[in-house]
DNA sequence: TCTGGGGTCCTAGGACCC
DNA sequence: TCTGGGGTCCTAGGACCC
């Protein structure tokens, strides 16, 4: 059996932690610059506020009708985040974080008999009088299914948060009642698809055909129909996977047009990406840049322009990542365009620990460049002082707007939360 | 005026090889 | 009214997720 647990609309509910006047007050979460809704309190959400919302559609009538709005705060959210999974890695060190605020785990290892209502409702109890944080809980023996029963239990009030699904009779009753979208894997456009062959529930989709999966659609849904037949599938990572890329982009403040702007957003994103790159102990070969048009606004000129290129040796010097990407920006900048957004991907990793070299490299010596690097980092994190590089500008122009933030109630000593 | 950011996995199709 | 048949590797793009 494998339980899902998932906190309840998780941003909403860390701003909730440190702010008791806010209980039962309806709280939406915005993206990066303030655009759009990313969470909603179970009141915003009664209010109608939709999921990716552009805020400036509902700013006016949601505050008039009393809602609170936020910035996001994700070094808050990151930090609740990590006491919930401790807690949850107690209770049961099977764990594999799949999200910031959902976690599966594997109950396999449990004894036979172990109650698993009672379980389900100490878990819950536990993170919410330890934390703060409420949660849904959804038990199955798949992990497909234990999504789907996370689902019901945070829907349905019914269930108090908590849904079990064991008895294959259940199990059956409970597909035929869910429409085929609210199935894990199942996106807007396979719903499409698998309406037109008459499709509806998900109980349907465990009916059909096993080699009309295979001629019409791929190896992602055969796995999921297998999961939705009770036969698991998807198992736990038993490590942390390394990543194989990363992104570091924003969205600008407003539209830019100037060379130089875009060049200093791009340093200080590939600045970003290689710290990033570090901690993750890689090395990357391959940088990509890229810089995009506002593609909601169909009075402008579009443009989406974007260009990789390889490195001989794998790098995680900032150095080295800033020059490439600017290099890649004089490729594919072009004047007269307003720019929106910009970003820098890093991929094509190689540990940092060694890398093959080829038979004509020079022996490099880049100790340096791994102790400047380290100092840096160091420096940065432990907030002796900000250390960046100069082509990363000084002008905010670009940057985005967060004009709402609550404080790192959690994280750093001048905002942690005052009672007088 | 105002529409997020960061991932994963899979597949089709091109380049190249024999 | 006709122009082989496999392979592999790589990349771009689609679909999906939170």
């Amino acid at each position: 059996m494998f339980a899902l647990i998932d906190c309840n609309s998780f941003y909403a509910s860390c701003e909730k932690i440190f702010r008791p006047d806010l209980k039962d007050r309806p709280v939406v979460i915005l993206s990066n610059n303030d655009g759009c809704v990313i969470a909603r309190s179970s009141e915003a959400k009664k209010m109608g506020v939709s999921m990716t919302q552009p805020w400036y559609q509902v700013k006016d009538q949601y505050l008039s009708k009393g809602g609170v709005v936020f910035s996001s705060n994700y070094e808050f959210y990151a930090d609740i985040s990590n006491r919930v999974m401790n807690v949850l890695s107690d209770l049961c060190p099977e764990i594999d974080i799949y999200s910031i605020d959902e976690a599966f785990l594997d109950l396999r290892s449990f004894k036979k008999n172990i109650d698993l209502i009672s379980f389900a409702y100490d878990c819950k109890r536990i993170i919410k009088e330890w934390i703060g944080i409420p949660v849904s809980i959804g038990i199955a023996p798949t992990k497909t299914l234990a999504k789907l029963a996370n689902k019901v239990a945070k829907d349905d009030p019914r269930f108090d948060g908590v849904v079990i699904l064991s008895e294959p009779r259940a199990i059956k009753h409970f597909l035929k009642s869910m429409p085929v979208e609210k199935v894990w894997g199942i996106g807007k456009k396979l719903t499409i698809r698998l309406e037109n062959i008459g499709v509806k529930t998900a109980y349907d989709l465990t009916q059909i055909d096993s080699r009309l999966i295979g001629d019409n659609f791929n190896v992602v849904l055969e796995r999921t129909v297998r999961e939705l037949k009770g036969q698991s599938c998807i198992t736990l990572h038993d490590f942390m996977e390394p990543k194989k890329q990363i992104m570091v982009s924003r969205s600008f403040g407003r539209s830019i047009r100037s060379k130089n702007l875009l060049s200093e957003a791009i340093s200080f994103h590939a600045s970003r990406a290689a710290e990033k790159l570090r901690h993750e102990k890689q090395k990357c070969r391959l940088i990509t840049t890229f810089i995009r048009s506002n593609r909601f606004n169909s009075k402008i000129r579009q443009i989406y322009a974007s260009r990789s290129l390889e490195l001989i040796h794998p790098t995680d010097d900032t150095r080295v990542i800033i020059k490439n990407a600017n290099r890649i920006l004089e490729q594919i900048f072009a004047d007269g365009y307003q720019y929106a957004k910009a970003g820098i991907l890093l991929s094509d990793f190689t540990d940092s620990y060694g890398y093959q070299m080829s038979l004509f490299d020079k022996k490099r010596d880049d100790k340096k460049a791994t102790k400047l690097m380290e100092t840096i980092d160091y420096i940065n994190l432990m907030e002796i002082a900000k250390v960046g590089f100069g082509n990363q500008g000084y002008r905010n122009t670009w940057r985005m707007k967060r004009e709402i933030k609550s404080q790192r109630y959690t994280t750093k000593i001048d905002e942690i939360p005052l009672i007088r």
